[in-house]
DNA sequence: GTCCATGTTCTTTA
DNA sequence: CTAAAGAACATGGA
């Protein structure tokens, strides 16, 4: 559910609040939640998850709270670090204690009056290990907000797929999912289907300006909730009523009046303007 | 019952 | 061998 401007939009509610605060207590409701925890020594008994996460969290000062792709880095006063990864209906909310805590919630960490809650019903998310030595950037590629023109050609160059399912590609680019995937093709009038090595230099700054620009207007809007997002303060966001394509087939294009369709590309249903979206590219040679 | 879902990873196919 | 396509994961809502 959550791509780069929900986790984004957690991430800065919820840094203020914890970064340099202690942690007085976790609980694992469910160890399958936890990932990554290194294997014990030969000799050592296997750790359980629940004491794991206790003997690493507990008493601990949060250090610091960041965003890499979709994943909330939190980094402990001892340099150990973890991240959260929501997932598809995964929530992290700031609740006080007392408040009931909802179904479906994996990790609890408290910190005095305050509670830092993971929801999750479809458990796609998880709550992952990386310690001192450990990479967060593990299979990411670079930050979109941040990249080049001519790093993505750089990598949309050495692939044939549709510039859909290559956008969607963690390791090519981090962060976008496929709300903002369709949003940013429109924005850039590229067609979904369009084979990745095929855009032209034009279409590949275009596009890296749309994406660009889709995000921050996302970000403004505190996200998109189309049914499980909600920020930390339980908040659904407001971009989804800006969306120009997402959800909006058989409805008509915002920018042409054509009706926007919808096709399924690598198993996602893909919404386009085939007006705006047209297959041969116009504006390039 | 059916289909669909903001994501990722493993397996199968080409 | 590698890239790409498909299936799987688990739950809930329409």
């Amino acid at each position: 559910m959550p791509e780069l401007p929900e986790v984004e939009t957690i991430a800065r509610a919820i840094r203020p609040i914890l970064i340099g605060r202690r942690i007085d207590a976790v609980l694992l409701n469910r160890s399958s939640v936890l990932k990554n925890v290194p294997r014990g020594t030969f000799l050592e008994k296997p750790l359980s998850h629940q004491i794991f996460l206790s003997q690493k969290l507990g008493g601990r000062h949060v250090a610091d709270i960041s965003r890499r792709a979709k994943r909330i880095v939190f980094t402990l006063d001892d340099g150990n670090r973890f991240y959260i990864h929501l997932g598809m209906s995964g929530r992290l909310t700031l609740e006080p204690t007392g408040v009931q805590v909802k179904r479906h919630t994996h990790f609890v960490a408290t910190f005095g009056q305050d509670e830092l809650r993971f929801t999750d019903p479809r458990r796609f998310g998880g709550i992952f290990w990386v310690g001192e030595t450990g990479q967060v950037d593990e299979g990411l590629g670079p930050e979109p907000l941040t990249m080049p023109a001519a790093e993505l050609a750089r990598r949309l160059a050495k692939t044939s797929r549709a510039i859909k399912n290559a956008l969607l590609d963690q390791s090519l680019i981090a962060g976008l999912g496929n709300i903002y995937v369709d949003e940013s093709l429109h924005e850039a009038n590229i067609h979904p289907l369009t084979p990745a090595n095929k855009l032209s230099r034009v279409q590949v700054s275009s596009l890296t300006r749309s994406i660009k620009r889709v995000l921050d207007r996302a970000l403004e809007h505190r996200g998109s909730t189309l049914r499980d997002y909600r920020d930390a303060r339980g908040k659904p966001g407001n971009f989804q009523n800006l969306h120009q394509v997402y959800q909006r087939s058989g409805k008509p294009c915002l920018k042409c009046k054509t009706v926007i369709e919808r096709i399924i590309v690598g198993g996602r249903s893909t919404h386009f303007c085939p007006s705006c979206q047209a297959k041969r590219d116009v504006s390039a040679k």
